[in-house]
DNA sequence: CTACATTTAGTACCAGGTTCTAAACTGCGT
DNA sequence: ACGCAGTTTAGAACCTGGTACTAAATGTAG
């Protein structure tokens, strides 16, 4: 369909530019149409008529030959997204991915940087997600049933980008005596480089309801 | 329409229940009927039917009562709902409203915590809410297009709950001679209790493209 | 028995489409 | 001038998941 088109037009000017102008509204109107449904899914095809100023057949057909759903489709996947994320945000409970546990001893989660990670204009990620996994991992290598940050001093060794894949390691370093603290180191690598290092104090349960208790905790996995 | 019945309901007992345990059927379909449709704001009316064994009719009298809106209403209030979370999510940029900033000197911001900020079966804070909120508020409080957090040194204090409202106030203490770095101290309290402390290492534009760059950034705020 | 609540049935209608068939119009090459 | 392809428009039948309304059947308490 298209590949007559553009093997004309490289060739002769004169022409086929008439012919381009002619031809250009149909491609013009559909990148139009795909930038309205964009900023406003919302739209009905009865909407699109007006705004194109073309009949609704060919709104429709644009719309098929974009691989646009019909408006009730389109806030049925956006229903269900946001339906999906409410219900993966349990899992948001704990930031990244455990992918290696031994309670009390050390831990290993991953984290990949996507968009809502990153400050937009430099895709550089926000520190408190590097924070978040290292602090919840932290949380989760120690064996109780409520752990709680007590505090944490922490290095961002460089800045880590969109897509990279965060390693964060933990070890138990010191269980003290009567085991109302931990102490939890946090080292998190994009391959081989370190990116961030944590010392955190993990208060645990039978001191932890009471006296200075942190600001997370986490349920035993398993 | 539930006037009457619950004005009959508290006036006379031996008689009434054996009409309450008559009517609780319909009742009770109807708590069904919002819990099934809470779980899956997805099920049609015909699903409907089928779950809990009455006709269509009886399903779309009952949502008429309990005020709840044909499917194509709820998903199109869900899609509307994550639609306008999408579009404030750069809001979520900085975390917590800044009351008052006066650059290279001092801010204050106020964070609220929320069902989603808490671990759900105690109600405590997460800890890098906290964190967020005191990181965003030391690198919005520096006077550079760029900032990033190079390191931190934190305390939670005691844990804050699902509710409350953490105001966070950040001071910067030093600016080094080069004005590479800048440090910062930041208290957070709930009404006059301090809530955590953070001393934060922030660098600044100059110095913060190449070296050991931490992990966030902020834009110039008017 | 009667009055009232509850449930079910059925019809007409609607929005916002899909699917399919059939015309027009447009412009180009010959 | 003619045909042909791409494009646009029109129209009818049908679909889902409802609303609105009328009417009848069933229950049940007084």
């Amino acid at each position: 369909m298209w590949r007559k088109l553009t093997g004309t037009e490289i060739r002769v000017q004169e022409t086929k530019v008439v012919r381009d102008i002619e031809r250009l509204p149909k491609r013009k109107r559909q990148q139009q149409l795909v930038k309205i449904i964009e900023e406003n899914p919302f739209v009905t095809d009865q909407e699109l008529t007006r705004m194109l100023k073309v009949s609704i057949q060919t709104i429709r057909l644009d719309r098929m030959e974009l691989g646009i759903p019909e408006l009730r489709e389109r806030l049925k996947l956006m229903a269900e997204r946001s339906y999906d994320q409410v219900r993966s945000l349990p899992l948001h409970e704990v930031i990244g991915d455990i992918v290696d546990l031994q309670l009390d001893r050390s831990g290993i989660s991953i984290f990949e940087i996507r968009e809502e990670h990153v400050f937009s204009r430099t895709h550089i990620a926000r520190g408190h997600h590097l924070f978040a996994q290292a602090n919840s991992l932290a949380v989760a290598v120690i064996n109780d049933e409520i752990a709680l940050t007590a505090s944490a001093d922490i290095r961002f060794v460089r800045s880590v980008k969109l897509g990279e894949k965060c390693i964060a390691k933990a070890y138990v370093r010191s269980i003290s005596g009567s085991r109302s603290k931990a102490k939890v180191e946090v080292f998190s690598y994009v391959g081989e480089e370190m990116i961030f290092q944590g010392h955190f104090i993990i208060y645990r349960s039978a001191s932890a309801i009471n006296g200075s208790e942190g600001g997370d905790e986490h349920e035993n996995r398993h």
